[in-house]
Parts: C-alpha cells; structure tokens; sequence
DNA sequence: TCTTGACTTAGACAGAGTCCAATGTAGGAT
DNA sequence: ATCCTACATTGGACTCTGTCTAAGTCAAGA
C-alpha cells in the first residue's frame, strides 16, 4: 500500500493531501472500513476533509482496482485493501468483524456449465458467516 | 409456497388481507423483488397497503426462514421465496439479471480448519459475476 | 510565478429502510 | 352473533448511505 500513491500518480493522479489522508487510512491489509469510519479517521488527520471527497476517492481507488467494496450485510459498504490477493470473507453473524479467508479449490470451475444460463460467468465472491470466538463466550 | 399461510398460521401468525397478499406475491420459487416491487404488485391487488406493513412482513417471512434476504449489488435487498432448497446466485453485472444456481461441491468444506479463526461456521453465501446471454449481444 | 483544469467543499438531494402514535381488525371469549 | 383486546396497519417523519452541484481552491506543468 504505501507505494499506492506513486502508482496513482504514475497514472494521472493529482496528489493532494486529501487523497494522501484516505489513502494512509486504508494502509494495513486487513481493514474493512465503512465510507463513513474512513472518514472519520481521514478527519482525525486533515480535519477539513469532506464526505464528499472520501467517497469520491474511495470511488476512484475502487474503479481503479487498488481497493475491493465489500456489502456484507446489505447496510454501509466497506472498502478492502487487499486488492491483490484473491480472498474471500468470513463474517461474524453477529457483531459484524470480518477476516479474509482463503477457500481450497476452485470456486469458480464449481459453476457446471448447465447452471450457467449461457453467463460468461467472471467472477465468484463468497461469504462465510458464523459466531467469532469472541460473541461465542 | 401455496400452504405458506396455513403453516404461518400454525406459528401465530394473523391472516390478514395484507399479509396474504404480500406472500401471493412471493408466490413462484424464482423471483427476487426488492421490497419495492413486492409493494407495488402487492399494491395492484390491494391499493391500500402500506410501505410500512410490506417491511414488515417481508421482515417477519426472513425471520421465520421462509423466504431469503439476498443483497447483490449493495443497493436494495431483494426477497427470495426459494428458501427450502439450498442454491447460490448468478448476476449479470451489467443488467443485475439473477439466476438461481446450484454449485457442486460442498462450498463449506472447502473453509479449511485453520482459516477459520476459531469462529463456528455456519453458512455460505455465494455470487457468481457475469455477463447474461442478453446483455452479451 | 502563473495558469488552468482537476480537485475539494458544503449543503441540498435521493433512495432504502425504520420508527411511532393513532387507528383498525382477526379471531378467541362470551 | 357480538364484543374485546392484543396484534396489525397506516402515513408520515426520520435516519442512514450515498450522489450531485455550483462555487471556490490548488497541484503541477509551462
């Protein structure tokens, strides 16, 4: 993550303080913050930052490729900086926390090609979800 | 799904117009309305029904395990009254198009031990992305 | 250092869903 | 058949996420 900033710029990108804020925020592999706790800790460090400017810098990162959007739980989306490394997510049911995972096999060739309706089917995202050690006590 | 209100009425369930209503709209195993649509049809066979009372019907259906919150695209959640016979999801990305899909292979196992991070693992959702045979040509 | 087009801002707006107090009614009791 | 009352419905206000816009700001190339 922290050469991010020189690949975005390599492509165009303006850098600007606000932009180096979210970007630092993300920084940690496995974090999975809402639009709003970005903004909240971007804030903590630029306080001027505005909303609108976290989610239209979430939006660029994410059609970019540098970040993943994750909808859990049909609420807030959050935004994943683990873009490079195909992962799954496994969900506590009830307080929410979320752990990247990584399934054996090929989650993809499991689609027989009579299910496919004729989709050119590209990717497969799956949820696990369960009770985390920590809500089970 | 035809003897759905006999069964809810077996669990305490009052029969009411509106209720019975939402639930014909349910009716056919492979719809996935958001609560929106499932209000306007329900609207077409009984105008006076409220926003309201089709949340909270819809509520009360996911909570009794009939039917299925699915969210797919992070904006409305859609309803699925296909709840007795496990299966998965195809989406077209571009027209949001959603198939019901049967994977082989036991999805669950494929979580092996230590990436479970001592959480009980319960359930897996799983999307598949693609392009349906409409939007392709 | 100047210039300019890209970036940021605040606040209005929109979509999806929840909440609440007032009103209505299903279905058991009489 | 009618009455009662706890449960259900209503509409409108409200919340939460996210988008849009017009005006002001600034990064970085000339």
């Amino acid at each position: 993550m922290s050469d991010l900033l020189e690949r975005l710029r390599g492509r165009g990108w303006r850098l600007t303080a606000q932009r180096r804020v979210v970007a630092e925020v993300l920084d940690g592999d496995h974090v999975h913050y809402t639009a709003d706790e970005v903004h909240a800790k971007a804030a903590h460090l630029l306080p001027e930052i505005s909303r609108a400017t976290v989610y239209n810098t979430l939006g660029e990162l994410v059609s970019l490729g540098e970040v993943l959007e994750v909808s859990t739980d049909g609420r807030a989306k959050r935004y994943d900086p683990n873009a490079h490394h195909a992962h799954q997510h496994l969900v506590c049911s009830r307080c929410g926390t979320i752990r990247d995972v990584h399934p054996s096999g090929d989650l993809l060739a499991e689609l027989p090609a009579e299910e496919r309706f004729g989709f050119q089917v590209a990717a497969v995202e799956v949820t696990y979800r369960g009770i985390c050690p920590n809500c089970a006590s």
